[in-house]
DNA sequence: ACTATGCATATTATCGATTATTTATTTTTC
DNA sequence: GAAAAATAAATAATCGATAATATGCATAGT
């Protein structure tokens, strides 16, 4: 009997929009599917990943899916307990919290390197990143979040990345995925009441005017202003 | 015919000295021997990973151990490609440059918060584990290196840690393990001429004087210089 | 009624074998 | 004799089965 074979042709489109996720072997493929089921909130904070189960869900053996799953526990995204298996991570706001200190902590340092550092390049770059996610929020579409998703994430690195520093990127993109659950969990996007729209324009227009005091505090802002809500979000229970 | 039984006992005196390291299942003790491997050297830089060699070593099955390697590869300690296996990551100058900058800015922050937050008894540990810490390195004592390293992390550790905070923890827990390794590829500890335990012990006077910038300063100063002897270290060869 | 003990069931951790892919070697062709 | 093609060997990726462990339930004892 034939073994299950495995082309990337097949593998990229099961999800409509995943330019990032560029898997080569079935662990990574389903690595980054579980990852993305993790931030979007499929899968829930405390539920257990029974391999059994997850391995009819991503048409996969045992063995690779567990592989899969070590990756995310040293992303802090799955936790391991002892002889009893794996699951998804606990939430709570003081996370949250940490997460968001640590964050404006190195990405303002990273947007105030970019505004003294970034080449023209990159500020064209930035310039159509901009202008694609604008398209997205301006007016705000439910329809197109997945498309929303990509670019603000885009967005944000490129952002950080006017003076090239892999380190700072790693870094913010582990806090930044976290955060990002915390949102999904907390706030629907229909109920996005604020003009983020506004915040990212703040940010851009700071940067090309080459105001670096000005880029920071709006930068600053803006991952605070997102916090808040979702702290928000989850006292008022609105689920 | 039995299974390869396992308990705690028997792998926890693998290793003279290893009181962080618990370790449950056999792939978190593979996880944690092949960690100490790469960032002591032992694996060096570009090595592939060869899991039918490296099963012999760690005596264990070829799935446990990739499940153990697939671990490390989040940590940026090994680096996947394609269908071409598992190899140690490769190193570079620039890199260290990158990891001690965000290092510094992380790290001194912490250390800031330290002070103005730090209780009565987290000063009292850090006393213990400064003076623990001083044992080793005054003389330095190149017999009792495992120890040293063992204590200097702690100290580093909690250091930053008096106003608690996991996610600045786990950074730079991970952003010290690369510097440690690139410090082991450097630096034999016989050819430490610096006076490090003068700059720890600035740093600790700073602290527990509540002096918020000298300690910052500090702090800063000993990373760097750390960092600059280092890279002077490959620039000499003296390997 | 409540805890404790033992058995059945479910789930996890581990292994060894099978299939797929890459790397090395030889053979063929121009 | 060098480039290309074909083959062989080595290594990686994946799977399914088995042993170890934990969980749930029933029964016995207080």
């Amino acid at each position: 009997m034939a073994k299950r074979t495995f082309n990337l042709a097949e593998l990229d489109n099961n999800s409509q929009f995943n330019n990032k996720q560029e898997s080569k072997t079935l662990i990574e493929h389903a690595y980054s599917l579980m990852r993305q089921d993790i931030i979007s909130g499929a899968l829930k904070p405390g539920e257990k990943l029974r391999v059994a189960h997850l391995q009819k869900k991503y048409e996969i053996s045992a063995s690779t899916l567990r592989e899969a799953i070590s990756r995310l526990v040293s992303e802090y995204l799955v936790s391991a307990e002892g002889q009893r298996g794996y699951k998804v991570s606990d939430i709570n706001i003081d996370e949250l919290k940490d997460i968001t200190d640590l964050r404006v902590l190195i990405e303002v340092k990273a947007v105030r390197e970019s505004v003294r550092h970034g080449s023209d390049e990159w500020k064209q770059q930035l310039t159509e990143v901009f202008n694609q996610l604008s398209q997205f929020e301006q007016p705000i579409n439910p329809d197109k979040s997945q498309q929303w998703e990509y670019y603000n994430s885009q967005f944000h690195q490129l952002l950080s990345n006017g003076k090239p520093s892999p380190w700072t990127l790693r870094t913010l993109k582990l806090l930044s995925q976290h955060s990002e659950r915390y949102r999904h969990l907390a706030i629907k996007i229909s109920k996005n009441k604020r003009d983020v729209h506004a915040e990212h324009t703040t940010i851009y227009e700071a940067v090309m005017a080459g105001n670096e005091l000005r880029a920071a505090l709006a930068t600053e802002d803006h991952i605070r202003t997102t916090t808040e809500q979702i702290i928000n979000n989850y006292g008022s229970k609105s689920n």
